[in-house]
DNA sequence: ACAAAAGTGTTAATAGTACACCCATGA
DNA sequence: TCATGGGTGTACTATTAACACTTTTGT
């Protein structure tokens, strides 16, 4: 049998379904404090507790990489295709007692994907969320499924990648100065960085950053030497990396 | 209508069928090569080509990780659980064209998992593959569904763990040579680490190896002052890490 | 004794830390 | 001119990299 004739006589029906969703930990500064978009379910399972934002792969058009950015431009209108933001897969979640529909015989794995996105507005209600909120990480209540652990799983990620990636860029938007890419970090670690060291080592990485002419100052500054601004540089890597403190 | 009312009611064959099956790209060290086991496929889709072993997840009786570990097992007779293997999630793939079956309507999600195992013997063929092999990483022929890819991803993930945990110790039994250890890195990274340094790194990072009485002279030595022998000493990672050359 | 493999010493360069000090602006 | 935030200098320490050298074994 060849397999073209093989594929013409399968049938997907004959074996029990799953489901394959994505949950995505959202992640943006606000103040001085590293948020997570969390959205309110208003549809069961779970219906009204606290979760990730997510939803289905739909079946035979997309990938989960396509899903999680519809999704994230469903939630909070960002475009991670086209704009600063940053959209990548954390890990696949799959233990069948992490849905309740599974005592209706669907096993649903979940995709989780982590992405960063300069401050936003407050968070735009979803089809499917009765409310969403941005969240400090440190004050996030008991959440749904088990979005308890993908959620400590995406802040270990992005505390992680501040310190050998540039994602750190995606949390400001230019032109932005030293400072407000180092309380990216601060925020992040929840840790000082010295900021004489900080920006040798910023402006020592090629392609971190690059320098911009100097736009009309920044509306909220309270005096002070104002600072130079610059871009994103283009590198993806910081070597060697930007270690965390303790 | 409550939670369980609706469960009740809840038709999971109303949705699409997903499947979701597990890829394993297993390691280890023959020689001087980093190698990875290679199946020939049994059955369809791809029957006949190069793949990585992999399988399906026993609906509601498992999670991803427990059937990459079964698989692991069926394959390679290596029990995860309880030896000093390692098992570990790499990513979900899930591009609706990766697999043929999408054609007949069955989208199959595959989550990849690395493993690393020390030397092992000729490849054991498994109910599914009718033959198996051990290939140096840079020999790998074309590979069925998008496990060219999953494999790269999968080495350059084994690369850069060496850097910062203790993964290394998971290609060699205890009770090993720092040169032994050496090779392992020189192996993976298909570069040469200096003897003296690496020497002076491992022992300065707390826990990476702990001295063990030595034993009898290894079999296939020619030779020269014998070496101090050492086991795992407990810690996971690598602090400061260890850089790959280059 | 000699070759081979393991292990030690030494030094220069690089990278990181801490903190003092100078600069440019708004009020 | 003073408070405030931005930017530079510098001394000290830690880590890395390179390579010469000593030790312990088999033949």
């Amino acid at each position: 049998m060849s397999e073209r004739q093989w594929l013409r006589e399968y049938d997907p029906r004959s074996y029990p379904p799953f489901a394959v969703t994505v949950d995505l930990a959202v992640f943006t500064l606000r103040g001085d404090d590293l948020c997570v978009l969390l959205v309110r379910r208003g549809e069961y399972p779970h219906r009204g507790r606290w979760a990730l934002p997510g939803g289905h792969v739909l079946h035979g058009r997309e990938s989960a990489d396509d899903a999680a950015h519809r999704e994230l431009l469903e939630e909070t209108g960002v475009d991670a295709w086209r704009s600063n933001a940053h959209l990548q897969q954390l890990a696949a979640y799959s233990a069948p007692d992490r849905d309740p529909r599974m005592a209706a015989g669907l096993q649903v794995v979940s995709i989780a994907y982590v992405a960063l996105a300069p401050g936003l507005p407050d968070a735009v209600a979803g089809t499917d969320a009765a409310d969403a909120r941005w969240t400090p990480v440190g004050a996030v209540p008991a959440l749904a499924f088990d979005h308890d652990r993908i959620l400590a799983d995406a802040v270990e990620r992005v505390r992680a990648k501040l310190e050998y990636t540039t994602s750190a860029l995606h949390f400001v938007t230019a032109p932005f100065s030293l400072t407000e890419l180092r309380r990216v970090y601060e925020a992040v670690w929840g840790r000082s960085v010295e900021p004489a060291n900080f920006r040798r080592k910023v402006l020592a990485t090629p392609g971190f950053v690059s320098p911009v002419d100097r736009a009309a100052t920044a509306p909220g500054r309270r005096g002070g030497r104002p600072p130079e601004l610059y871009g994103p540089g283009g590198a993806a890597t910081v070597d060697p990396p930007i270690r965390r403190p303790m």
